[in-house]
DNA sequence: TGGGGTGATATTTTT
DNA sequence: TATCACCCCA
């Protein structure tokens, strides 16, 4: 059943709607109903409706809370993907427009990273916090849709001047290799469309309904790609919670909610107050704490549940004391009550607090899920493989180029690849192309060129046979011939390890092959572009064998659980050093907020009073938030601020500990 | 192949 | 400080 607003919301067709809605209001499950009331009630056609949210685990629980409401033939060719993936399918329609060609890749953060890197002197490469200097202002400048020559009208400083350079210089090189970045894929579709007023004019037709799920995320770039497509009339839902802003670091722009109202003068707009989550005590927390902040919107939550359990507070001794006592808490609570392992979430500010956690629990036996840390594709092995195939599809592609050539290492050294870098340049073509060109070949040394020859004759014969056989068993012949394996075991002391990467190489495999079979239509290079759009752990995620789910703050925005333990509720730890020395408390409050109310029934807070970090031993200082959740609420555990003295004491009685047990 | 030692390096969040 | 890549030796 659906409330009086929710239903509000799910039926309004009339124009533009916001829906403000709070957490756990139903967020979710009133663009989901608008979906199915446009399919069902107002015979729009699937494939007309457009979803869109930031994150991949969105899309996919959307997609599938969806699947158990309408059957198979009225929802097929429903979208619901995230913002990129959108840009993705624009760019796939019209690439030339974008001076693109068929079979573009996408690069990801790192690739492009080092790709920035190339273009320092040598003495500067190793600069990290200049490299990421450098890759943040260029982020800056494409999300706020600039390009080089744009950015050149204004008065720079020297080094914003010298930044501009390496902008045009990338922007220059992603286009010459026929690749795009995570931005492009939002940037230049808008640029596209601006340009072209029939395939906007298209993609109007094509999408009737927009939905847009966590508004608030938005960036600029985005911003206009959906008034954009939503045209003047804009039709769509916008939906979002300027409380959960929790990306202006990645340029999201919650000021987004206003300018709807602004730039589409009949929106409605609904307000979603009702909780139908958290317990009393939980969302009274929540309330008081986002009080300190100043909101775009007011809004107050309450709920029907009743006030529920105290939170609790556990003060630890340190970070691993932390990981004990919430884990003993957890094993505890868990056998009192009955309850399955999945129904608890450790959160937590950055991924590097997870190890702690993760270690007791192995250490326990329980089994546990990470969210988010490392992906799939940051491993050395996967990425090897996703430059292989990409160059499969793309031979303009040279970060791909570059890390294949050597890898395994077929003696074609650093000379080899100057030369063929020289070459390319002058040419004005790609590493590939040139590197079978006779006038390069006869540059280089007899034993090079011969290692040159080989690749280039083996991969060549692969790229024919892609045109002609399955691309599967093209893939299965490329991985046994290319020497991989054995260049795992060089590369790695034990043969586990190479095994295990071996085993990824292979899992690789059989998800594009997966893929494949899901999408028939799909060849190489679109699966490619899926995969670095989409996280392989996402979906394996859905494999709902019971665990304890381990996930940063950001990672746990739209989920939730019956307990949660919100762990590190301290100073330069959850409001972040980083975002107290730039004066950005106010969202590291709404990171607490989000935290709090992913929280049903019991949430649990942790801090530890020393905490080990870098080197060094770090006394810490409770949370500043904690002094502003309502105290009545609260229970705290081991809260003994320790004298000179206890501390003294302590020490003596754990000495004495010590003695017993050496005796 | 596997164990152990050394030295460099990291610490915010993600498509 | 804890981990990881890397290296050497058995």
């Amino acid at each position: 059943m659906l409330n009086a607003q929710q239903k509000a919301a799910v039926t309004y067709t009339d124009g533009p709607l916001l829906v403000l809605a709070g957490a756990g209001s139903g967020k979710t499950r009133v663009i989901i109903q608008k979906i199915v009331h446009l399919i069902e009630q107002r015979h729009y056609p699937a494939p007309h409706i457009y979803a869109v949210t930031f994150t991949n685990k969105a899309a996919q629980e959307m997609k599938h809370r969806i699947q158990h409401i309408l059957p198979a033939e009225r929802r097929r060719g429903l979208k619901i993907a995230t913002f990129h993936t959108l840009g993705l399918h624009i760019l796939k329609q019209t690439p030339t427009l974008c001076d693109l060609h068929r079979g573009f890749s996408i690069m990801d953060s790192e690739d492009c990273l080092g790709l920035i890197q190339t273009f320092l002197p040598p003495a500067r490469k190793r600069d990290r916090e200049d490299l990421f200097r450098i890759q943040q202002q260029i982020f800056i400048w494409k999300n706020a849709l600039l390009t080089p020559e744009a950015v050149s009208k204004n008065s720079l400083s020297e080094e914003s001047l010298e930044i501009l350079s390496l902008f045009q210089r990338y922007q220059d090189t992603l286009r010459t290799y026929n690749a795009v970045d995570f931005d492009d894929l939002i940037g230049l579709p808008v640029t596209m469309l601006q340009k072209h007023p029939d395939v906007l004019a298209r993609w109007r037709q094509k999408i009737r309904h927009l939905l847009i799920d966590e508004y608030q995320d938005s960036n600029q770039a985005q911003y206009q790609l959906v008034t954009l497509l939503v045209g003047e009339q804009g039709a769509f839902t916008a939906v979002g919670d300027d409380s959960q802003s929790i990306y202006a670091w990645r340029g999201a722009k919650p000021e987004n909610l206003s300018h709807l109202a602004r730039d589409f003068p009949t929106l409605k707009c609904i307000k979603l107050e009702q909780n139908y989550r958290s317990t009393g005590r939980i969302l009274q927390a929540a309330n008081q704490l986002i009080t300190h902040n100043t909101s775009l919107y007011e809004k107050r939550l309450w709920s029907e549940l009743g006030p529920g359990d105290l939170i609790r507070v556990l003060c630890c001794k340190d970070g691993q004391d932390e990981a004990e006592q919430v884990i003993a808490d957890l094993i505890s609570h868990r056998l009192r009550h009955g309850q399955s392992y999945n129904h608890y979430a450790i959160l937590y500010r950055g991924n590097h607090q997870a190890r702690l956690f993760e270690n007791v629990l192995r250490l326990q036996g329980i089994p546990y899920r990470i969210t988010g840390g490392d992906s799939w594709f940051a491993r050395t092995e996967i990425k090897d493989m996703l430059a292989y195939m990409r160059l499969l599809c793309n031979i303009q592609d040279d970060t791909a180029f570059l890390r294949v050539f050597n890898t395994p290492k077929r003696g074609i050294g650093a000379t080899t690849l100057e030369t063929l870098s020289k070459y390319a340049r002058q040419k004005g073509q790609s590493l590939y192309v040139c590197a079978g060109h006779l006038a390069f070949l006869s540059q280089i040394h007899d034993k090079s060129r011969q290692a040159m020859e080989n690749f280039l004759g083996w991969f060549n014969a692969l790229r024919v046979r892609r045109q002609q056989e399955p691309i599967i068993p093209v893939l299965q012949e490329m991985v046994k011939t290319m020497g991989y394996e054995t260049h795992l075991y060089d590369l790695h002391d034990t043969s586990m390890k190479a095994q295990k990467c071996m085993e990824n190489v292979w899992d690789l495999i059989l998800w594009v092959e997966r893929l494949l079979e899901k999408k028939p239509e799909h060849d190489l290079s679109d699966i490619l572009n899926t995969l670095m759009l989409i996280d392989i752990m996402d979906q394996s995620n859905h494999s709902d064998q019971e665990a304890v789910q381990l996930m940063t703050l950001h990672a746990s925005k739209g989920l939730e659980f019956p307990f949660v333990y919100l762990s590190g509720m301290e100073e330069e730890l959850l409001p972040h050093r980083a975002s107290i020395e730039a004066d950005q408390i106010e969202e590291e409050r709404r990171l607490a907020y989000v935290g709090i109310t992913r929280a049903q029934r019991l949430l649990t807070l942790s801090l530890a009073k020393q905490r080990r970090r870098g080197g060094e031993l770090h006394q810490c200082t409770p949370s500043r938030f904690l002094d502003e959740l309502p105290e009545d609420n609260l229970e705290w555990y081991g809260r003994s601020v320790a004298t000179p003295e206890q501390s003294l004491a302590r020490a003596k009685s754990h000495l004495a500990g010590l003695k017993e047990l050496l005796k």
